[in-house]
DNA sequence: TATTGTTATACTCTATAACTATA
DNA sequence: TATAGTTATAGAGTATAACAATA
């Protein structure tokens, strides 16, 4: 059973520009739709090897080799303590990665073994076209002042007091 | 059981930057930490409302007053049409939104009622002080180069040819 | 026959709290 | 007593395919 209705027009709050406009200026919006159109470009690449978006984060949060505990990869790669705890195991138990040993026994630690690498860099360099057809079209220097921007913006916002 | 073994450091492929600037150099990533840490400062009043943060999407692409059919609302929103499904169902029945008789009849069109929109007005008044205080930290004139910045760069992603 | 949206289904992630082990 | 992580559990979103209704 569906209630129909004319549409009615609504007035917005004082300042807050109409419609579309309004819609496109809210920064979180905004960071989503972007994240979404670029990272379609790239997911079929995961999807290839069986990895979901999570996993790959952590895979490329490894990949320089420098081990890192659960701790570091939740706050890294978005992901909460208990997805992460199942995506360290599945990502195990395909010997992508493995554990290191650390002082603190409370601490996690993980690293690539050599078939999380191998797997990182076939991925890195699989996706590479798309990356730079996105790079292209943006304009290389805009690109990179856009990641300093995204990467600002972060640091910043966790850095304002806590607003609870 | 866990299976330790020492740090093994590894190479990144040519022309990679290493460690954590390789990290903070992929587009998607970048996206994907500054929407979680800009959001983690608004979730709190769509929390406070029992609105999901895909419904509140919705609320907001609706705001203006005018209508929007189901295919629009899943592009601007970013959600799959199964959830979206749902979403309407659940605000629909909420009294957020309302039916529209629309000329064809396969297209699910939908308006905030004068309730929705009220919360909608609501929830933009109480979050306006979280959303200065990023604005002022960042500067406003940046903040307005990164919106347009991340809305140019959805349009010219999704204008590329298809990459499948 | 193509398009719009819903339903069905399985899987994954989100989110919170309770619990274990270590410091 | 505080910290790091895991387990438990419920809920929501993701994703694909199959279906229904309309154009």
């Amino acid at each position: 059973m569906k209630t129909d209705a004319e549409p009615v027009k609504h007035s917005l709050p004082e300042g807050v520009p109409s419609g579309k406009e309004y819609y496109e200026r809210s920064l979180t919006v905004a960071l989503l739709r972007a994240r979404e159109s670029t990272m379609r470009r790239f997911k079929k690449y995961a999807d290839a090897h069986n990895l979901s978006l999570p996993q790959w984060r952590v895979l490329r949060a490894l990949a320089d080799g420098d081990p890192l505990d659960a701790g570091t990869l939740c706050q890294r790669c978005v992901i909460l303590p208990p997805s992460l705890t199942r995506i360290l195991r599945a990502m195990s138990e395909r010997g992508l990665i493995q554990g290191v040993s650390c002082q603190d026994a409370r601490r996690h630690m993980v690293t690539l073994t050599p078939a999380g690498q191998a797997l990182f860099e076939t991925l890195v360099g699989q996706s590479e076209i798309s990356r730079k057809e996105i790079d292209a079209a943006f304009g290389p220097e805009r690109m990179q002042t856009l990641l300093d921007m995204l990467n600002e913006l972060r640091d910043l916002t966790e850095a304002l007091p806590a607003s609870d």
